[in-house]
Formats: C-alpha cells, sequence, structure tokens
DNA sequence: TGAATAGTGCTTTTT
DNA sequence: GCACTATTCA
C-alpha cells in the first residue's frame, strides 16, 4: 500500500473512492495518469477481477501508456482490464454481436478518406454539384448528427435540420445522410461515427446485450472525459447504470475537441444524472515551472465558460519565457532549431526533451529543414499517416475486399490498380447492371461478357477469378502468406517495384514496411487469431501513434492537438500570429475562439523548464508570401512572465494585409430533379434462399428473385450467349434479367 | 481507355 | 505549392 505515500490528500481521495460515481477534475500536470494507474491498482488490489474493469481513453497512445504503467504496478494481471479508446473497445463489442443490428462480423471500418470518396460517389449519382456539396461538409455534417445520435431517418423528419440546411443552400443533406447509410450497410462497412452510433442503438435495442455488459463492466472509467462527446457520454452512462461505479476523469480547461462534437456540457450533465457524486480538484501542478503554470493561468482567465480551478504549484520560478520575433517562416525555423542547438549544449539535454508544437502540420517544412541543416535528429508525429498513405491504403483495399466482398469503396479502389483496363464506363456500367438487374456486383463481373464485348469482359473476369483464389489462400492460410500472396498476384508490387523515382522507392519500400508488420502480426505469439482478417481488425483503428519509435532521442514535431497528454522539458510553441493561431476560423464566435484559447493553454502547459514562443512577419501560405501580424494570444500574457528574444522588435509595424472574408455565398442546387426513386418493397428475402438452376426456364413459370420478390416468367430469350427473362414482378411489374447473374428461385 | 496537360482550390485540429 | 480534377488528344 506504500504507492499511496506518494500522493497529495486530494490524489488519494480520488484513488480510494473506489465505489460510486465520481469526477475528477485534474488541472493540467497535475499526476491525472498516475492517480488514474494508482486507482486501477487499487481496484486490483481490493480483489477486483481486472476483466470487470472498463477504461476508455482518446488516444490508442494514451492506453498503450495506461497500460504500461499498470502492469507495471500489478503485474501482468493488468493485460485483462478491457482498456482502449471508445472506437476501438465498441468496435470490438460490435464484432462479436454485429448481426444482431444487421452487420456481418467482419465489417470494414471506413476512415474519412472512404466515407468521403463514397460521399462522391453518390453524389455523381444524383448529379449533385460538389461544390455546393463539398464532400467533406456533407461528411462532417453527418458525422455531427451521428454525434449527437441522430439517424438519417430522425434527421430527415426534423424540420430545425432541413430548414438549417435549407438556409445553407444545401437542402439535400438529409437524403444524402440517409442514401450514404443505406450503401455502408449494403457494403457492410461502419465508418467511425458508427462505431458510436451503432453500439448506442445495439445497447439501447438489445437489453439482454446491454445487461451482460453491464455485468461484465463493474467499474467504468473515462478519462479526457472533456472530449467526450453526447453518443459516447450516453453509451458509457448505459454501461454504468446498473452498477454505478462510473469514474470520469477531465480538465474543462482543456477541451479542444468540440469541433468533433465533444460536448462541455457533458461534465455538467453528470452532476445532475448522478447526485451522489464524488468530485475530487486535482490542482496541484507537479510538472512546470511557476512561470510557465501562472503564464497558462493568465491565458485562461480571458476564458468566461469554465470551472472555477486554482491551480498552482510549488516548483521553481524558473526562467522566463522566450518570444522568437523571426523575419520569415524559415528564418522560423532557424532560429528555433538554434535555440534547441544551444540549449541541448548548455544544459547537457537529450533530444527528446525538445518539442516545436504548431497549430497546423503545413508549418512543420520550416522546422524540418533547419533540424536537417544542423543534423538535429527528429520524428514527425501526425500528418499524413503511415495508413493513409495511397499505396498502403492500396494494398489494404485487396485484403478488405478478400474479407469483406461487398465493401463497394475498396472495389472501386482497386478494380483498376494497376491499370488493368477496366475503365471508369466499364465499372460504371456493372454497377448500373447489378442495381437493374438486382444482381450482386461479384455474379455481374462474374459473368461480365454478358454485357461488356470482348477482351475488357474477360479481364473482369480475370479479376474476379484472382480475388477468389486469393479468398481461398486467406481462409486457409496465415495473414502473412495471404497478404504476400495478394500483393504479388494483383500486380501492386511489380508496379511499384518498377516505379524508379525517389517517391516511388519510398512507396515501395512501405508496402514492404506493411508485410513485414504483417509478418510481425503473425509471429506475435499474443495473437490467438493469425488470419488476414484478424489483423485488419487490429489495424483498422490504428494511427502514427503506434509508429514503432526506432530512434527514442530525437526532438518532436506535433501539432498542439496531438500534444495533449504529453510533456517535454523544453517546449517551442511556434507561429503565434492572427489567423494561423486563433486560426482564422475559430474568429467568429466567442465560443470557437475559447477553444483556441484553451488550445494555446494546452500547449504552454506542456512545458516543464522552459517555455518559447515564436512569431514571424511574413510566411508562405497558399504559395504566397503573406504579411502576419503578431497573435493576440501574445498579448494576453501577463508581460512580467515573457522575454523578447528577437533582435527586430515592435508589435505593430508590420504592414497589415487585409485577409477579405468572404460572406458565405449561397450557390443554387445546380439539379433540382427529383431523386430516382426506388420504389419500397415489402417483399424481404428468406434467409436460406437458394438459386434454382434457370437452364429449363420457361414462360409460365412462378419464380422468386431475392430482391424483388415474386414474378411469373412472361418470356425467355435462348437468342445469343446471354439468355434473358422477362419476368411480371408482383410488386414492381415486368423486368427484363440477364439470366447468367440473375438469383432466381423456381417455385 | 489512358496519358498528358491545364486548371482549381486549398490548410484547422483526429478517432 | 501541391494535389486533385477536368479536358484534350492519341
Amino acid at each position: 500500500m506504500d504507492y499511496l505515500e506518494s500522493l497529495n490528500e486530494n490524489q488519494k481521495g480520488a484513488v480510494l473512492q473506489t465505489e460510486g460515481p465520481v469526477m475528477i477534475i485534474a488541472g493540467a500536470g497535475s499526476g491525472k495518469t498516475r492517480v488514474l494507474t494508482y486507482r486501477l491498482a487499487h481496484l486490483i488490489q481490493k480483489g477486483i477481477d481486472p476483466f470487470n474493469i472498463l477504461s476508455l481513453t482518446f488516444t490508442n497512445r494514451a492506453a498503450k501508456e495506461m497500460q504500461n504503467r499498470i502492469q507495471s504496478l500489478v503485474g501482468s494481471e493488468a493485460k485483462n482490464i478491457w482498456m482502449g479508446t471508445f472506437h476501438s473497445v465498441f468496435s470490438r463489442i460490435l464484432r462479436s454481436e454485429a448481426e444482431k443490428i444487421g452487420y456481418p462480423s467482419n465489417f470494414t471500418i471506413y476512415d474519412t478518406d472512404d466515407s468521403r470518396s463514397l460521399i462522391k460517389t453518390i453524389l455523381n449519382e444524383l448529379q449533385l454539384d460538389d461544390k455546393t456539396y463539398k464532400p467533406s461538409v456533407v461528411h462532417s455534417r453527418i458525422s455531427a448528427a451521428k454525434n449527437r445520435l441522430i439517424s438519417a431517418e430522425a434527421y430527415i423528419k426534423n424540420p430545425h435540420y432541413m430548414a438549417d440546411d435549407a438556409a445553407f443552400g444545401k437542402p439535400e443533406i438529409g437524403r444524402l445522410y440517409k442514401l450514404y447509410q443505406d450503401r455502408c450497410k449494403k457494403a457492410g462497412a461502419m465508418d467511425f461515427d458508427d462505431l458510436l452510433f451503432n453500439t448506442f442503438k445495439l445497447f439501447n435495442e438489445h437489453i439482454d446485450v446491454l445487461n451482460k455488459y453491464q455485468n461484465r463492466f463493474k467499474y467504468v472509467m473515462v478519462d479526457e472525459f472533456q472530449d467526450t462527446n453526447i453518443a459516447q457520454y450516453m453509451i458509457t452512462r448505459k454501461l454504468a447504470a446498473q452498477n454505478r461505479n462510473i469514474c470520469v476523469v477531465g480538465d474543462d480547461a482543456q477541451s479542444i475537441y468540440a469541433f468533433r462534437g465533444a460536448d462541455i456540457q457533458n461534465i455538467l450533465n453528470f452532476e445532475k444524472d448522478y447526485p451522489e457524486l464524488k468530485i475530487f480538484k486535482l490542482e496541484q501542478n507537479y510538472r512546470s515551472s511557476q512561470t510557465i503554470v501562472e503564464a497558462a493561468n493568465s491565458i485562461i482567465k480571458k476564458n468566461k465558460a469554465q470551472l472555477p480551478k486554482n491551480v498552482w504549484t510549488a516548483n521553481d520560478q524558473g526562467n522566463p519565457i522566450d518570444l522568437i520575433h523571426a523575419g520569415s517562416d524559415n528564418e522560423e525555423g532557424r532560429q528555433i532549431a538554434n535555440a534547441i542547438f544551444e540549449a541541448k549544449m548548455q544544459h547537457q539535454l537529450k533530444h527528446s526533451d525538445f518539442a516545436i508544437l504548431y497549430r497546423t502540420n503545413s508549418q512543420s517544412r520550416a522546422f524540418e529543414e533547419s533540424l536537417r541543416r544542423i543534423n538535429l535528429p527528429y520524428k514527425l508525429i501526425g500528418g499524413l499517416s503511415f495508413y493513409q498513405r495511397k499505396e498502403i491504403k492500396d494494398l489494404l483495399a485487396y485484403y478488405r475486399l478478400m474479407m469483406n466482398p461487398n465493401d463497394e469503396q475498396s472495389l472501386r479502389r482497386i478494380i483498376n490498380y494497376p491499370k488493368r483496363g477496366i475503365g471508369d464506363t466499364t465499372v460504371g456500367k456493372l454497377f448500373i447492371t447489378a442495381d437493374e438487374q438486382g444482381a450482386n456486383i461479384w455474379d455481374v463481373m462474374g459473368h461480365a461478357s454478358a454485357i461488356i464485348p470482348g477482351k475488357t469482359a474477360n479481364v473482369i473476369m480475370d479479376f474476379v477469378t484472382m480475388m477468389e483464389a486469393g479468398k481461398v489462400i486467406a481462409n486457409n492460410q496465415d495473414a502473412y502468406e495471404a497478404a504476400s500472396d495478394m500483393a504479388k498476384k494483383s500486380g501492386l508490387l511489380r508496379e511499384l517495384y518498377d516505379d524508379k523515382t525517389v517517391e516511388g522507392i519510398a512507396r515501395y519500400e512501405n508496402v514492404q514496411q506493411l508485410l513485414n508488420g504483417i509478418k510481425e502480426f503473425v509471429d506475435d505469439s499474443e495473437n490467438e487469431d493469425k488470419g488476414l482478417g484478424a489483423f485488419l481488425q487490429a489495424v483498422s483503428l490504428l494511427t502514427d501513434a503506434d509508429k514503432k519509435t526506432e530512434d527514442p532521442d530525437t526532438i518532436t514535431l506535433m501539432t498542439i492537438h496531438s500534444a495533449k497528454g504529453l510533456e517535454f522539458k523544453y517546449v517551442y510553441v511556434v507561429g503565434m500570429e492572427e489567423d494561423l493561431f486563433p486560426s482564422a476560423m475559430m474568429l467568429n464566435s466567442r465560443a470557437d475562439l475559447e477553444e483556441e484559447r484553451r488550445l494555446f493553454y494546452v500547449a504552454v502547459t506542456r512545458a516543464e523548464k522552459h517555455l518559447t514562443l515564436s512569431y514571424a512577419n511574413t510566411r508562405y501560405r497558399f504559395g504566397k508570401l503573406i504579411d502576419c501580424k503578431p497573435s493576440r494570444f501574445l498579448e494576453e500574457i501577463n508581460p512580467e512572465y515573457l522575454k523578447p528574444i528577437a533582435v527586430k522588435s515592435s508589435f505593430n509595424n508590420a504592414p497589415t494585409q487585409t485577409t477579405t472574408k468572404e460572406p458565405f455565398t449561397r450557390t443554387a442546387v445546380k439539379n433540382l430533379a427529383p431523386p430516382v426513386a426506388k420504389p419500397k418493397l415489402k417483399y424481404t428475402p428468406p434467409t436460406d434462399f437458394k438459386a434454382s438452376d434457370t437452364s429449363i426456364l420457361a414462360s409460365g413459370m412462378k419464380v422468386e428473385h431475392p430482391k424483388f420478390g415474386f414474378g411469373m416468367v412472361k418470356l425467355v430469350d435462348n437468342n445469343g450467349s446471354d439468355r434473358k427473362a422477362v419476368i411480371d414482378f408482383e410488386e414492381l411489374g415486368e423486368k427484363t434479367l440477364i439470366l447468367s447473374f440473375a438469383k432466381l428461385r423456381i417455385h
């Protein structure tokens, strides 16, 4: 029990209060992770079975770190705690319960790119203008709805949302939401938000399932509570409803994800939902110097919306905050690199003691260049992650498609990559035929010669054969065998190998790295299921944070968002300029500006010993040289903590270029033509549907089609290779079906 | 169909 | 400044 000795009174209180609802308000640097891990350790020492504990975090990194720290406290028992991000824990639950809500258990997870390209496909089909309906905007609207647990049906019925969309010149969003959702479902795919939405749905509609997990998770813990959205909150509330042992940890001052649906209200609601709530405030900062803590306090004080809190520290006064004023973004890079070099030499520091933090990923370049020039090792976190690279997504699309043949996005992605001569026209024809004939796309492709002339048809059928063969291997051998086989068979490996440009070589190496990763997965004795499907599940929610750190002693470059939860001895917050930080897009409302300020607060509080802020006079943006003004945040820091370093000075001599902010321009909807209305069929196919041999089909026979329902054969056309039949369906009337891929049961 | 060319819009942050 | 799109031509 000696680990309690090292805690202060409030920390100890939070650790010992294991029963009932608990809220821990943890100021920056107040030893939050320590309290959390000790609390978990304490639960286990009290005799609680780790299998009964659920611990939810926001990032994989946080989950992993906590896992490690608990393991060092209580040993391998810790492995049995269910610990992970909301998304990964819920996807695990959904995998095992998927069929209850109409999904296959091997459902594909669509990332943001997949979602956007699906939206783009739908826009094309509806002939809607993708300038008016920017896929990213449509997607974020859908995402916001899902994070508030609003289904497509509810969205369309809600006059408020519909009026809102109409007012912004985008009246079709509701319909797009519905179509998007149907397509995802048909493809056996969930996007990130579905992982939450569907978990809620599952618990809501299947009380037995809910009870099962309520009984299992007797203790629920939620980290970074200020970042949870409504869906996440409602799910955890349901899970904890029976035992009421729920502990949430957060800091409203560090809420920086409102743009993603995080809702500060959750903290306030929590008190209402649990009147017997015990609150612990951790206010002593162990991380930073007094200067840094007080400067940070002076910043956050400017925000109106916040819980009362008094963060203080017993640490030394420390150094003042350096303020660097550079002429240009490149010079900013040089000055920071030099400053790091000097500090490292002077104080005998490691590279890993330094971090450069910026608002946007695009700012990293100047720093990369100048660090490289003076030979300082660095690592770049975020930006385009490994799994977002085109070559990796291409290869993964093959694997996803092997595991889930309904995954339309993956099919579209690779059917003509590497080039096989199956162009857009052909692909369009295949999908339209599948739709019209009510047939599966694979059946249509397998009998492509019925609708597509000559060589192209053969290529398509070869593609089908190749995928089938790949599937056989995937079903019988481990992930590595299946993956490397498909990488070769598809021609993708060859294609990349033949490209001898610098980028081409890098791409080839990336693919090799992916294959190595799969090999490692197979060789890892902790993974029981060594199949390709299991690998995909493990990998689909990973981000850069899990990247192997080859050389641990490097300078870290990342956005402030990804720095949350981390600490460094020396921190450089760069690009302190108006329209950059705070971002020009966040100046429209008080709430937005306050979020930017909290972001600045997060940045400042990452520093232990030394903080440097910097800004430049000019900077390249959109390929143009822009004049910059110092950030308003600089003026908000009590000047007694600041020490200007720059030779050039003065805040206001920079010529200002007024950036004209365009008011929202309404664009008329290009095409208001009514949607191709698909009649709603009452018919639902039986689960045991089996197609009959149609070679004996003749007019007058009664048949059943898995999509169109029952009908009567009017005519059979035996001319040519592709036999056709005209069938009069009860609900739809006459339709001409191509028999080589129509699935019909003769009654 | 696919390669080459010209044109465009964009940079917020992430699971 | 780059990446992605539409257009043109072989």
